[in-house]
DNA sequence: GCGGATCAG
DNA sequence: ATGGCTGATCCGC
């Protein structure tokens, strides 16, 4: 029934595809959540609506404070204020930066939980109250991975502004992009081969793939198997993002929106503008930024919540042109910093420095919970806090000297309580010994008396400075940046032991052409030639964290080598033309849990994959039945289709066949999280769950039917599209890797077992005292970072690939940073006035 | 420095 | 979509 035929996939069977679907295990439960979210809300519910009422009111008389005020603005004020308004705009605008492309990536895996959440299907199945917090967590784990390397192909210095988006200055790479060949512009097609598509037929964009044209390509009618085919991308901004953006979809399952602009708002408000699934682009020049700001609304813009929309709107603001409009009355209502950064969100400007901003100024940990009123228990849970408070204090080497204790009554009222020590703590005996203070004093004067709680929080703030850090675990958070310039960290000490030439970073004049690899400094060809063996370590898998951009950064290098590794082994692969007979490789699915690269596009497939490794079958093949692919059992185990991809997707199963051992949990003997430690990189926390889930369109690019371009609709597609796409069919061929069936250990059962209350640990395998799913993740996390420090306290193995064609720099994808989870772009966001 | 509040993801 | 959680920042005192 899977069988079909990639034609088919895009027409009737869809709905055989779409019901099999619905029967896919693995969601279940959501439903009862849902039902227990509204029976709490039921509950709590007019408690919740009324202190929201509550801070209506407040808002309204703030607002209320803030009309009085402006009706005694004479107009005499205003001209003045107008003056000085316009004094500052012609600086502003003189500073005006339009030499930048930055570009704003944003996930769209939103949409896809809320798919999940809401199939009808899985009602009335069991599942654990917490799964759903879960499941998104195991989607944030799995949906990082694939991005970030190719993130730092385009800017090696990304900032991830959280999980799911992040900010390149791709200005460099545009540079460099136009001297690259087509080959290293192109990128594999998969055929999802899956019913997922179906998007594209019940919204149907302007961009998206047509079926006819698909039914046209040689593939569909060639093999009843599979359809592979090479993308290749043009050199705009544009085309660029338009790569990206489908390279993360053919990676990671999951589509991503981008802006594209000359500044990081600008760029964030465009990034919104074609979601999901599409990207927006303002081009570098003022008048048409202008435009653009124009009928903006204002709550658009990052930074102008619902609050302060709120009190613009009162004043007759709702768009940028009235902000800039209105500009002397706001810089007399509101404070300077709040207005300074009205105008400039009204002039179009924002920032242009691509810049991870600095340490983070504080941590906190929080929880809610029913009702409590008993104050031993408060003092229990308080502790417990200072305690997860203290170790994940610890784990960045971090002491501060303030400790704020956050409570919130059942009333929903919040009140914070803080206290500043005389010197910087970090244990929990020391957090809980002010906290405790700051509780009691709550505890013993507050009026109605028993104090009933529904949420309890600790923060620590006052760090001291930085130096104190160990620096292990700065060059962790260095690497994990690939290549963000440390403030004053310890990673600048580590360099590349083979140094990449330093370049003077200058834009078009270092230009490298590919074909001046075999030119370059006897160091870069050494590591060029480490990068194709795999043999390499730390230092050279470390990326340069030397002036902020280079002419081509480590990521784009490797990234080219591989590439030309390609052609070398598809010699097929033309430089230029745009006939790829046999496609270049290119990403696929990665499974989260094993990190291996999936060769099926076929979501469900994939899915399968990601349970089975999740049931333990991490701890099996090796020690169990030799070089067993741990993918392939759960192909074949289900009777299903395999996707095959004749020529390099062979080579990725030679690849993990020869050298990778499986990993993400140890087994349940295994004392050290990490115990083994040469194997690929490091497992993230072992999401728990169903990932991905293909809910968007297709790749707006795919829909170039070929050079003549027959299929166009949009004209300015057209013209946009100077890819070209090929597809070639590939025959069926027996699938030779061996299946297995990986039992569950009673202790895997018993964590896969949404019912148990003993979650156990799938780092350490250690059953954990708890039902917390908190605490327990908390304890995950910790055993992963543990595992990751030790890893990277002794080397980073790179396997030695089979095949160069599938070299790949292995990074650390275990998270983002957490300070990048808040860093948020320039935004010198200013409240008001009060 | 403190406490409240807004904003973001 | 919604609330929970984490973190940053600002304002007024």
């Amino acid at each position: 029934m899977e069988a079909k035929n990639t034609a088919d996939t895009l027409g009737s069977g869809f709905l055989s595809r779409m019901a099999l679907n619905d029967n896919k295990a693995g969601m279940e439960g959501l439903d009862r959540d849902k039902i227990n979210k509204i029976i709490m809300e039921a509950s709590k519910g007019s408690k919740f609506y009324e202190n929201e009422l509550k801070k209506e009111q407040q808002v309204n008389q703030r607002i209320g404070r803030m009309m009085k005020q402006a009706a005694q603005i004479t107009e005499q004020q205003l001209q003045s204020a107008q003056a000085q308004v316009d004094k500052l705009t012609a600086v502003l605008e003189r500073g005006r930066e339009l030499g930048r492309v930055i570009v704003h990536v944003d996930m769209d895996a939103f949409y896809a939980a809320v798919e999940m959440r809401d199939r009808p299907e899985l009602k009335e199945k069991p599942m654990a109250v917490g799964s759903w917090s879960m499941l998104s967590t195991s989607n944030y784990h799995a949906r990082k991975f694939g991005v970030r390397e190719i993130f730092a192909e385009y800017d090696e210095n990304f900032l991830a502004v959280s999980l799911d988006e992040a900010y390149l200055d791709v200005t460099d790479h545009l540079v460099q992009r136009l001297s690259w060949p087509d080959s290293m512009r192109t990128h594999l097609l998969r055929s999802a081969g899956d019913g997922e598509r179906k998007e594209s037929v019940e919204q149907p964009a302007p961009d998206d793939l047509s079926p006819v044209l698909f039914e046209d390509s040689p593939t569909a009618s060639a093999s009843p198997c599979d359809a592979v085919g090479a993308v290749v991308f043009g050199t705009s901004a544009e085309e660029a993002v338009r790569e990206m953006r489908f390279r993360i979809e053919q990676k990671t399952a999951l589509t991503a929106s981008a802006g594209i602009a000359p500044n990081m708002m600008l760029a964030k408000v465009c990034s919104d503008k074609n979601k999901p699934n599409g990207q927006y682009r303002i081009p570098a020049e003022r008048q048409t930024v202008m435009d653009f700001i124009q009928d903006l609304p204002i709550r658009k813009v990052p930074g102008i919540g619902k609050v302060t929309e709120k009190m613009l709107s009162s004043l007759g603001i709702t768009t940028c042109a009235e902000l800039r409009q209105k500009g002397a009355l706001l810089s007399l209502l509101f404070s300077e910093t709040s207005w300074h950064h009205f105008l400039q969100i009204s002039l179009g400007l924002g920032s242009t420095n691509v810049e991870r901003d600095g340490e983070r100024k504080s941590m906190s940990t929080e929880r809610t919970f029913a009702e409590m009123s008993d104050a031993e228990e408060q003092y229990g849970l308080c502790r417990g806090l200072c305690r997860d408070l203290s170790q994940e204090l610890q784990k960045e080497g971090l002491k501060g000297k303030t400790v704020t204790v956050k409570l919130k009554n059942v009333n929903f009222e919040v009140k914070t309580r803080a206290l500043t020590l005389s010197s910087v703590v970090s244990t929990e005996e020391e957090i809980f010994a002010a906290a405790k203070d700051l509780l009691k004093a709550e505890i013993d004067h507050v009026s109605p008396h028993p104090l009933k709680l529904r949420l309890m929080g600790v923060r620590l703030s006052g760090f001291v400075s930085t130096d104190d850090k160990k620096p292990l675990q700065k060059s962790i958070i260095g690497f994990l940046r690939t290549g963000q310039s440390e403030s004053g960290g310890a990673t600048q000490h580590i360099s590349l032991e083979h140094g990449v030439t330093n370049v003077s970073p200058e834009k078009s004049s270092n230009l490298m052409h590919p074909d001046a690899l075999c030119n370059r400094p006897a160091a870069n060809l050494r590591l060029a030639e480490q990068l194709s063996t795999g043999q390499t370590n730390q230092e050279v898998s470390k990326p340069e964290s030397g002036p902020k951009r280079n002419p081509e950064s480590f990521f784009q290098r490797a990234h080219r080598l591989r590439l030309q590794a390609n052609q070398q082994e598809f010699p097929g692969v033309s430089d230029t033309g745009h006939v790829l007979l046999n496609p270049v490789r290119t990403e696929c699915f990665t499974c989260p849990v094993c990190f291996r690269e999936q060769e099926s596009m076929d979501l469900e497939m994939f899915n399968r994959h990601v349970d089975k490794c999740l049931s333990g079958s991490s701890n099996a093949p090796e020690e169990k039945g030799g070089s067993v692919d741990a993918v392939g059992d759960c192909v074949e185990g289900e009777g299903s289709w395999q996707v095959h991809l004749s020529n390099a997707s062979q080579d990725v199963t030679d690849q993990r066949k020869g050298s990778s051992k499986p990993h993400g949990a140890s087994g349940p003997n295994s004392t050290h999280p990490q115990a083994n430690v040469d194997r690929q990189p490091v497992g993230p926390a072992a999401p728990s769950g169903r990932l991905f889930k293909r809910t968007e369109k297709r790749e707006p690019s795919l829909c170039v039917p070929g050079p003549s371009g027959s299929g166009f609709q949009d004209p300015s597609r057209r013209a946009a599209a100077s890819h070209t796409i090929v597809t070639e069919a590939h025959g069926c061929h027996g699938d030779d890797r061996k299946s297995t069936s990986v039992g569950e250990t009673p202790a895997e059962a018993a964590r896969l077992d949404p019912r148990n209350p003993n979650l156990v640990c799938p780092v350490c395998s250690v059953p954990q005292d708890t039902t917390d799913l908190v605490v327990f993740n908390r304890h995950v996390d910790v055993c992963l970072s543990q595992g990751i420090l030790q890893e990277l306290g002794q080397h980073v193995t790179v396997s030695k690939p089979s095949n160069p064609s599938c070299t790949r720099v292995k990074g650390f994808s275990r998270e983002f940073p957490r300070s990048d989870s808040t860093s948020r772009a320039s935004d010198s966001r200013g409240k008001h006035k009060r």
